[in-house]
DNA sequence: TGTGTAAGTAACTACATGGTGCATTAGGCG
DNA sequence: CGCCTAATGCACCATGTAGTTACTTACACA
């Protein structure tokens, strides 16, 4: 064999032995199993199973089952964080830029379902996996810094209200589309109607938004 | 020994076999241990234990672990429903009436912290328990009725404005109170604050408040 | 081409779990 | 008073669970 094809096994051709390949395929298996069934109720051979991979790799990568949940929350957050990142709000004006977050915010929960219940499994055991990551405290400050950025710019634009904290209005703003979606269950039948469907989707958008805008937007 | 004495025994005595007691308390431990823990976190040997009850008392009386979790949910849902059929919200102004009822929630979720993890817990197994509960479907339908009539009381007066949906804001009364709640463990990590200090609530509840009046009143 | 190391496997263990069979006993009722 | 039913208790089971031991095999590098 001629040693070109031997570096080339290491990046491009489909190795029998591939960690990095393996430990993926093990995060995105216990993100399925544990969003699905909890922490408590998550099965390690069940995510050693989907990840087409053995028990011992899981535990030799990840050390226990609470340090791969760990991973895949850790790993969550910093998503959420990152594509926010992304979203343009400096160069909009104030009122688009907050409705363009809240937008965000709901389509991610609609992307992403798997996030809403990885964090009710954290908060069940209050929050024992990331109480101490310095990560996910760095990206969290940040975004907050950058929400009361645009508070102020739109006061000093005269469009927004005075006084209205950063924080709180994250967590509204979380809230309203958070909890539709991880109570959609209770809600279908308290409710008595499909929360998922095309229609309740936009209408609770709309409803969504247009709660925001009253809240901080003059008039 | 005298009839009476005997009568007696069957109301106030402590009996030594006494089925309601002993289904009370096996009922107190469940919410406890439930809510602790999760449905699949939750022990059945650590809830006989708590409520000084033998494991086979409870096969006897709930079947079996969802059995027993389905009776808990369902008179937690029955109590907040109970509890807010007390509020007055028919005799007073609609403005003053909005504000109870959201301060209502509020205080029904720091008064009963066990209510939220086990509505979180049975949306992880999608209503599963509660999906076919007609007497949960009627006292939410003349919840939400209620709110409505509410509502078009408002327009009526000239206070609220029109065309808003009663299931709409009561999801959103509801999420902006238990979202704060359920989360406010990785929110401590996340925003850096504390959330059940006496400020912190204070500021929570004020802010919200403000939040549905601008929803819902004119101005 | 040989070799040390890291990737991978299968079988196993110790224990905890939800759930039961069966014997016992209290107490309301005739 | 004595009987019959419902309440209670104990010991047990089958199964499932997180985690481990001891081994094999691929492959990057010399």
């Amino acid at each position: 064999m001629p040693p070109e094809k031997k570096r080339m096994s290491i990046s491009v051709k489909t190795r029998v032995r591939d960690a990095e390949a393996t430990k993926l395929r093990i995060l995105e298996a216990a993100k399925k199993e544990f969003s699905k069934n909890g922490l408590e109720g998550a099965r390690v051979d069940a995510i050693a199973l989907d990840a087409k991979a053995n028990k011992r790799m899981l535990y030799h990568y990840f050390k226990s089952k609470d340090g791969l949940f760990r991973t895949v929350l850790e790993r969550e957050y910093l998503n959420i964080r990152t594509e926010e990142t992304k979203l343009d709000l400096e160069n909009l004006p104030p009122r688009a830029a907050l409705e363009t977050l809240v937008r965000f915010t709901w389509e991610y929960y609609i992307r992403n379902p798997e996030f809403i219940t990885l964090v009710n499994s954290e908060n069940l055991c209050q929050a024992v996996h990331i109480k101490n990551s310095p990560t996910l405290r760095t990206v969290s400050q940040k975004f907050i810094r950058r929400i009361q950025a645009l508070l102020d710019r739109g006061v000093r634009e005269n469009v927004f209200r005075e006084g209205i904290d950063a924080a709180q209005l994250n967590i509204t703003i979380a809230s309203i589309n958070y909890y539709y979606f991880t109570n959609r269950f209770t809600g279908a039948v308290i409710f008595e109607r499909d929360f998922t469907s095309p229609e309740a989707l936009q209408e609770r958008i709309t409803f969504n938004i247009e709660t925001i805008c009253r809240l901080v937007c003059k008039n």
